[in-house]
DNA sequence: CAATAATTTGCAAATAATTTGCAAATATGT
DNA sequence: ACATATTTGCAAATTATTTGCAAATTATTG
């Protein structure tokens, strides 16, 4: 299944890629390379890591963001593309099921641009963090 | 001016965070703080240059992005508010005079989320880089 | 306006994420 | 199966960012 999606891609399909795929898609949430260490059974080296996460990014295969803590985290978003809130307190997430406008995309064009990524991430008060203050 | 805006967000009037400010409204753009650091005449600590704009961002004075090559991007936005497109070929960067939309606001808001900030930025290919690929 | 409290600065050193160069290994196309 | 292109692993380097602490500056209170 992961060979099939890295085809598709037009790149090289490796032990090391699908692993990373594959616990990509089963944590279903943001992690950071420290974390995706964490899954790996045997070994990849980190080097290797990092490249092969950058790769999937740039083909667009996972979604790579900042919670502006100083690392990067990566997801598998799977046909349900979405994006994120945090709490900056408390660093708890949850999923907001929406995206760039159509509107910010033709604005993109009109520039010149072809737009290929994106992030888009909100910060604020969770709930339980907003009593508190 | 700037010791205005600086009092009005209730934090300290320091000799730094005036010269801060003013260098991020001269430029009227993302910059680094290694190119925030050209611009200062005399000289700032970097700890101090860290710590202040961690400062300026978090009462929201300025906007504090990154546009994935591993280095913070911090810029005086006033009352203009907007985004930006990056050229990840070229690096070339424009203004995206768009924002959040209110319905991702209150989808936020329904799940419990008091959004303070943001992130929101797009990525793609320029005319120029377009036509040689 | 002086005195005290609170915040901020500068410095040097530490930390931690990410990148590089290169040789060996693995994948791809014919 | 062969030749070519891509990817991996390793060790070491780089570089952005953070820490702890004492001195300096700013805000507050009487």
């Amino acid at each position: 299944m992961y060979k099939k999606i890295l085809q598709q891609h037009n790149i090289s399909v490796t032990k090391q890629r699908v692993i990373l795929l594959e616990i990509l898609d089963k944590v279903q949430k943001p992690i950071t390379i420290e974390e995706i260490r964490l899954h790996i059974k045997g070994d990849i080296n980190v080097t290797t890591i990092y490249r092969s996460l950058k790769k999937l990014v740039d083909v667009g295969i996972i979604y790579q963001t900042d919670f502006r803590d100083g690392v990067s985290y990566f997801e598998f978003q799977g046909d349900n593309h979405h994006h994120h809130i945090t709490c900056v307190e408390c660093k708890s997430r949850d999923h907001i099921d929406i995206c760039i406008t159509d509107e910010s995309l033709s604005i993109a064009e009109k520039k010149g641009y072809s737009v290929t990524n994106h992030i888009f991430e909100l910060f604020g008060l969770c709930k339980e963090c907003s009593k508190q203050s």
